[in-house]
DNA sequence: GAGCAACTTTGCAGATTCGGCAAGTTCCGC
DNA sequence: GCGGAACTTGCCGAATCTGCAAAGTTGCTC
């Protein structure tokens, strides 16, 4: 039943650290980020004030959270795809993979009307652009390492450290646009455009 | 004397930004940022704490000012470049253009070693990553505006954005790279490889 | 140059957050 | 089982953030 073998102390804390996640994203899509203060997240999820604080420096973090975690899926699933494969290719395979784990709360209902009006407050809050893009950064970190694995290249070339960004550039982008467009479009196709575009050399439209 | 005609207020204003903002990085560089507080800040601007906050949200603010008004800048140089030029071309010599008003620090002294150290452990703090990130971003929704108007394109249409992202995500490795690198490198080259390989659609080195 | 309106700075107070520290409790490996 | 390691928790002080009202400046008009 548990994901890894890794005991019951490892699985409470991850599910310790998803609820928080999970009661801080919900609360702050209800009423907005400043009607939620560190103790009701805590008691959210059934632990003490404190206990926010071990896991998490902040809301924000704690928000972000997930957001963090599906950028590093992505990077894996890099990682997993075929060697000979072309390098664009296999990172739009790799998006959609990271996508495709799909959002917990579309998991079961389909996308409600109040949810994603208050996913777009959530993700316009001034305070919290700094921890979305803090958590980008992480992430590109990783899959500049997969990249430069993949193309045998050195960690600190400009190389994989220019494809990541770009990916992660491109990432927020689509992000944005799901969110921005009244009928979130299928990420498919927001991901093959995006990268489509990237893998041609970014052709000025006309 | 004054660079604008606007006034002994507006001027007097800016000046104290400018001041605090630059304590604040001061500051930062010598003692590391969990021993700065704003108390210390607003001293060595000769204000009070309370004016410091409403000037900036937070420290983090204060010491990214700088970083996010060249980054602007940047922007703000692209719209003077021909309209003729290819985009690339156009970029790179913005991008010049808004490094060359050069760091106040190396104004007059040659770059010292302890201050480019201190640098270093400045821009790794964690606790400004987002910060960085988050004024890159702002920089970023301007430059696509740029790049909207220069290419008659719709602001929020995808080609803009994901050329301001991919801009945004290369100064960011220029920057970094500048630093990082143990003398630091001229800009210039930095700057025409990366958007050099940028402009060429990202060849795969081998 | 006197006076008024608008703006800025400042001190103060209350709410909130952040981290260290020292129990108390639970879990892992032997 | 048992000892040690890891996690949670309450408590507390330092620091930050923000609204509010008083005091000080600046800009403009008559």
């Amino acid at each position: 039943m548990d994901t890894d073998r890794a005991g019951l102390r490892e699985r409470k804390k991850h599910e310790t650290r998803i609820a928080l996640s999970w009661a801080a994203i919900r609360l702050t899509v209800e009423r907005g980020l400043d009607n939620v203060r560190i103790e009701d997240i805590a008691a959210e999820a059934g632990v003490s004030t404190r206990t926010f604080s071990n896991y998490f420096g902040s809301k924000g973090e704690a928000i972000v959270a997930r957001h963090h975690d599906r950028a590093r899926a992505i990077a894996a699933a890099l990682r997993e795809r075929p060697a000979g494969e072309p390098i664009w290719e296999a990172i739009t395979h790799a998006a959609l993979a990271g996508f495709a784990l799909g959002e917990p709360v579309t998991e079961g209902r389909p996308p409600d009307q109040a949810w994603v009006e208050g996913l777009r407050l959530m993700v316009a809050e001034p305070a919290l652009q700094g921890e979305f893009q803090k958590a980008g950064a992480a992430a590109e970190a990783e899959f500049a390492l997969a990249v430069a694995e993949r193309t045998s290249t050195d960690a600190d070339d400009v190389y994989p450290l220019l494809v990541a960004g770009v990916v992660g550039a491109a990432l927020n982008i689509v992000t944005r646009r799901w969110l921005s467009v009244d009928p979130p479009p299928p990420m498919d196709e927001l991901l093959r455009d995006v990268f489509g575009r990237l893998a041609a050399g970014l052709p000025e439209p006309r």
